[in-house]
DNA sequence: AAATAAGACAACCGCTCTGCT
DNA sequence: CAGCAGAGCGGTTGTCTTATT
């Protein structure tokens, strides 16, 4: 049985405040400071509950706060801390001077989670929406769970259409993730009433966890992003680089849920364009961590204000099986950015085409 | 011009956490 | 340790504004 809302007291106004109670609210926390919120409004002489007072102050009336529209970077930050910490609203708005959580949690739900959306974005998970793509199935069908390692790398490799390039440590390392998020899933599975794709998507979908589809986002423990000194930490995630990534991996920081990235290069949100060399392979070819520009891997710029105008739609054109989507669709949003383009690589045996068909039937 | 729908955001509600007794 | 109150957080709702028909 919870405690009766502090509101329910008879003669305490709701809803929207007036100018006249806002300016009691400000005369009295001028004069003597904020703090018993539960015998502050009646000291105040505002027929308020402490709680409504606080609120009051702490989204509206504080003199630091920055009004108006978010800034590019104050975006692009929101969309990063995001994908770390996920809906820790106050978390995130303590990285972001001037805002409130309650400012950041609206233009969420309202912009960015809807654009996200729109292109085809899991704005929970921050990776493409397999139930868009239909890969989850795609993986069950092809024993994706296989019990032996090598069918399992086989499958793999099949399904990111990179055999003939890829690191075989690469592969036995994902494999290896492999077998553990199939454990947790029975775990999980074994506890829970599981059916939440999204849930699916973001906990134990191999192919979200690897680089190849993950934000690059490096793998913050959460705590350590709540600490005050954040500035140790790489505030721009493009920054973490290899080098980076080694101090982290020696530093004996844990990762978080068990995960682990793949390609220390490939840390940039947007897709960096490093190239590492493979040691695997005898001749000096490369192996390009930005997978999108060579290989047949899916990959993704959550980060889309960075990508340059528009270009037209195309989809499955070429060998290279580029696919431009303009997720901006009809409403093109006039704030921010030039563009909602983001870029897909689609495997070569994933037919787009036919996929897009059956969607519209 | 009026009605309606959609979008944006302020405010509320219920729960949890924390500190005090 | 339990109970209580204050404070904070995240999800949701309500209200106002703007766009569309």
């Amino acid at each position: 049985m919870g405690r009766a809302p502090c509101c329910d007291k008879n003669g305490l106004k709701k809803g929207p405040w007036t100018p006249e109670e806002d300016q009691k609210l400000i005369d009295y926390i001028q004069k003597h400071g904020y703090g018993n919120w539960r015998t502050l409004p009646k000291n105040a002489g505002l027929q308020r509950c402490g709680k409504s007072c606080r609120l009051r102050w702490t989204n509206y009336l504080r003199p630091d706060i920055k009004r108006g529209r978010f800034s590019f970077e104050e975006e692009e930050t929101i969309i990063q801390l995001h994908s770390i910490l996920g809906n820790k609203w106050s978390a995130i708005a303590a990285r972001l001077p001037g805002r409130t959580d309650n400012e950041i949690k609206n233009y969420w739900n309202t912009h960015i989670r809807k654009r996200l959306l729109r292109m085809g974005i899991d704005p929970v998970t921050h990776s493409p929406r397999l139930d868009l793509l239909d890969l989850s199935s795609l993986l069950n069908n092809s024993s994706f769970y296989n019990n032996t390692s090598q069918s399992s790398q086989m499958n793999m490799s099949r399904l990111l259409g990179m055999q003939p390039m890829v690191n075989p440590d690469l592969l036995k390392l994902a494999t290896s993730l492999l077998s553990n998020q199939r454990q947790n899933l029975q775990d999980y599975q074994g506890n829970n009433d599981f059916t939440s794709n999204a849930q699916m998507q973001n906990n134990f979908n191999p192919m979200v966890q690897t680089n190849a589809t993950r934000p690059c986002v490096p793998y913050f423990d959460e705590a350590q992003l709540m600490e005050p000194n954040f500035e140790q930490y790489p505030t721009s995630i493009s920054n973490f680089d290899a080098q980076n990534f080694d101090q982290w991996q020696s530093s004996g920081l844990p990762m978080s849920d068990g995960l682990v990235n793949i390609q220390p290069t490939n840390f940039g949100y947007y897709g960096s364009d490093q190239t590492f060399m493979d040691p695997s392979l005898s001749d000096n070819s490369t192996f390009q961590s930005n997978i999108s520009s060579h290989s047949n891997f899916m990959s993704y710029a959550p980060s889309v204000m960075s990508t340059p105008s528009s270009s037209p739609t195309h989809l499955n054109s070429g060998s290279n099986s580029t696919t431009y989507v303009n997720s901006s669709g009809t409403e093109d949003e006039p704030e921010s950015y030039s563009s909602d383009m983001i870029k897909f690589e689609i495997p070569d045996f994933l037919d787009v085409n036919q996929f897009l068909l059956a969607q519209t039937n």
